[in-house]
RNA sequence: CGCGGGGUAGAGCAGUUGGUAGCUCGUCGGGCUCAUAACCCGGAGGUCGUAGGUUCAAAUCCUAUCCCCGCAACCA
């Protein structure tokens, strides 16, 4: 398609390098990435940028427990991103990482050019500091009024620090919010974000001395420049701004951020505000979309559920792995993911409905026709019908894309699948091709097929192209790119060379699969080492009094809802301890339960009541939910743990 | 009254300018044999969390209420 329809400018987050990305990241970059070659088949003048940010005291110190160094350490990881999205052929136009020169240098410029503003201004930072660890916390963050940390003793100090002027925003922020409600969706996330900023907002501290794993603030080299101007940036620096303006004059404003839901405050407070004050202009939408969630609760590396895409793609190629995640989860909301769930639709969308076709119909055309695509020739029943809804299609899919519904996009060209299907079993080809006297009605039939095929094969490209391509080979189709709009059309073939090849999704055998997938998911490997806390002595075990005790009572603390106070009988002494667990346990239900105590914990109180003590308690995963359990013992109360 | 999300068929989910409740899977029965034991048709199955209200009409709007899930406040 030649004329072109605009420019349209889409980003995913840049990751953050600190671990190899998992599934999560993959969905919301194809997101991405199919609505990027959406939009060029529309032809649209399209931009998409996806990166990595990384900086930050998080790399630095992984590196240095790693011992190397934090750009060793982000090279090999973003190699690893790089070649992931390869894999996944994400096709984005750049790549942006924090620590390249061309976005240091604006970054700097940027910071400049907010200083000369007046937006930003050096204060003091001030909260409770521990010498040792070279560290601020806050007073909620203190425990015991201590180090969080260390446990030893805070006192107050302050550090200088520069400030960015969100304060002034507010106002400006709350009219976008209420004026524009295309800027922020969904819908759920606009009243939340309204509510936040209707809160107040604080100026924010942009620079840090804690570390040193940043881009300097240019005027003041003791100071590395938080995240908020590091990352949020990387927007505008990778167009050129301030410097090399031409990409940047063209592209911004940007047409869709899409984040996870996490980071949509940051997207549509701060960065809204920075661009304020650069006096350009904003986004036109920032889009949340969910996460994807385990059987479980959230992907997390402890909990050993981290979906590998590479692994998925080995087997199953990317074009279904792609298929599924935009098919199966409704943007915006969170979904499960489970292996199961994800063969399913692989078997019954890909295998039995679109391969099966394709299969059917070629072997048809082979065996009917000698192979060749033949002519429309004697109209019949059910062909209006047909026609109708392939070439409706393209239509229905851009009405759905233009809001983000990859799901309801792809279920609309399932409709035509199915209706295809559904049109060979109604016209019934193989009585067709036993009478002679049929044979027009036949080719009529076979071609109407081949079309609807054709028409297939357009629209899903933006979404598998790679599974297009096959289609479009063996329909004879090889020789041309797919234009959408003549997926709008129907009567375009005419003695194409139909070639059988291998299915083009074979179908899987889902208890097998699962199994093989289980065993890759960790039962494989079965001495994978613990991620463990770092290393301690016996002298430091020594230190702790482990004893065990009999609960003799139990009561809700009447001032917090997550808290137990428990009365522990420890041989000569009882003692009230008080632990974080009404969530999992009725109070009644635990007297006489043996427990171990850490009997010489400093005593603490928690809402007003003391507890001296610590209940050991183990954790448990019970239907999908953590829950605690109690570290129990026949020993005799009051004796040791050793 | 901390913030937010959710409660719709056995499972997983769609469904707001209010108008006979829908999809996929599963299940039961039937059809077909071109095809990757795939495909097509039909049936059963839901008081749309509960109770009120507005309306000719409510899953959809209003009020109250129960339950579940995140986050936050206290989880030694």
């Amino acid at each position: 398609m030649s004329e072109t329809k605009g420019k349209y400018y889409i980003t995913t987050p840049i990751y953050y390098p600190s671990d190899n990305l998992h599934i999560g990241h993959t969905y919301c970059t194809v997101m991405a990435d199919a609505m990027a070659r959406f939009k060029r088949a529309l032809g649209y003048d399209v931009r998409f940028m996806t990166g990595a940010d990384e900086h930050g005291q998080k790399i630095q110190t992984i590196a240095e427990k790693a011992g190397t160094t934090p750009q060793e350490y982000v090279d090999k990881i973003v190699g690893g991103i790089k070649d992931l999205w390869k894999t996944m052929e994400i096709s984005y136009d750049d790549f942006i990482r924090t620590t390249e020169p061309r976005h240091v240098k604006r970054v700097q410029a940027i910071f400049m050019e907010l200083y000369e503003k007046g937006d930003i201004y050096k204060g003091e930072y001030e909260g409770m500091y521990c010498t040792p660890c070279e560290s601020f916390w806050t007073e909620n963050q203190l425990v015991d009024g201590k180090c969080p940390d260390c446990g030893r003793p805070v006192e107050k100090a302050k550090e200088e620090a520069y400030f960015f002027k969100l304060s002034n925003y507010e106002d400006r922020l709350l009219d976008l919010f209420k004026n524009d409600p295309d800027f922020l969706q969904p819908e759920s996330r606009r009243n939340e974000m309204i509510a936040f900023v209707e809160q107040g907002l604080e100026d924010l501290c942009i620079s840090r001395t804690s570390f040193d794993w940043g881009i300097k603030v240019p005027i003041d080299e003791k100071h590395v420049i938080y995240v908020w101007l590091d990352a949020l940036t990387n927007y505008i620096t990778a167009l050129g701004y301030p410097d090399d303006r031409e990409l940047y004059d063209h592209y911004w404003p940007v047409d869709v951020h899409l984040v996870g839901k996490e980071i949509v405050r940051f997207h549509t407070v701060i960065w809204p505000a920075i661009l304020m004050s650069l006096g350009q202009p904003l986004p036109k939408q920032v889009l949340g979309h969910g996460w994807l969630l385990m059987e479980g609760g959230k992907m997390s590396k402890s909990k050993g559920n981290v979906v590998d895409p590479v692994k998925l793609i080995e087997r199953y190629g990317v074009d279904a792995l792609k298929y599924f995640l935009l098919r199966e989860y409704t943007f915006g909301q969170d979904g499960v993911f489970t292996n199961e769930v994800m063969l399913k639709r692989m078997n019954y969308d890909l295998a039995n409905d679109l391969g099966n076709l394709v299969s059917r119909t070629v072997a048809m055309i082979e065996k009917y026709n000698g192979g060749s695509v033949p002519e429309s020739k004697l109209a019949g029943e059910h062909d209006d019908d047909l026609k109708a809804t392939a070439v409706g299609a393209a239509a229905k899919v851009e009405a759905q894309m233009d809001q983000f519904k990859f799901n309801m996009a792809l279920e609309e060209i399932w409709v035509v699948v199915r209706r295809a299907n559904k049109y060979i079993d109604e016209t019934m080809p193989w009585i067709l091709a036993k009478n002679e006297a049929d044979k027009d009605r036949l080719d009529t039939v076979l071609h109407n097929l081949a079309e609807t095929i054709r028409i297939i094969s357009i629209l899903i490209h933006p979404f598998m192209h790679t599974t297009s391509g096959k289609i479009r080979k063996q329909m004879g189709l090889w020789f041309a790119d797919p234009e959408w709009a003549d997926a709008s059309v129907f009567d375009m073939m005419n003695g194409e060379e139909v070639k059988k090849g291998d299915p083009i999704f074979p179908r899987l055998d889902i208890e097998k699969e699962l199994e093989e997938l289980e065993a890759l998911g960790g039962g494989g490997d079965d001495n994978v080492p613990l991620e463990l806390k770092d290393e301690i002595v016996y002298d430091d075990f020594d230190k702790l009094d482990l004893r065990v005790g009999t609960i003799l009572s139990c009561e809700k603390h009447p001032k917090a809802d997550k808290l137990l106070v428990f009365q522990v009988k420890m041989g000569t002494e009882t003692r009230q301890i008080i632990s974080g667990v009404a969530k999992f346990y009725k109070p009644e239900e635990t007297v006489g339960q043996k427990v171990v105590v850490v009997a010489n914990l400093a005593p603490r109180k928690l809402r007003g009541l003391e507890s001296k003590g610590m209940i050991l308690f183990a954790d448990n995963e019970v239907d999908g939910k953590t829950r605690y359990e109690f570290v129990s013992t026949v020993a005799a109360d009051g004796n040791p743990v050793e």
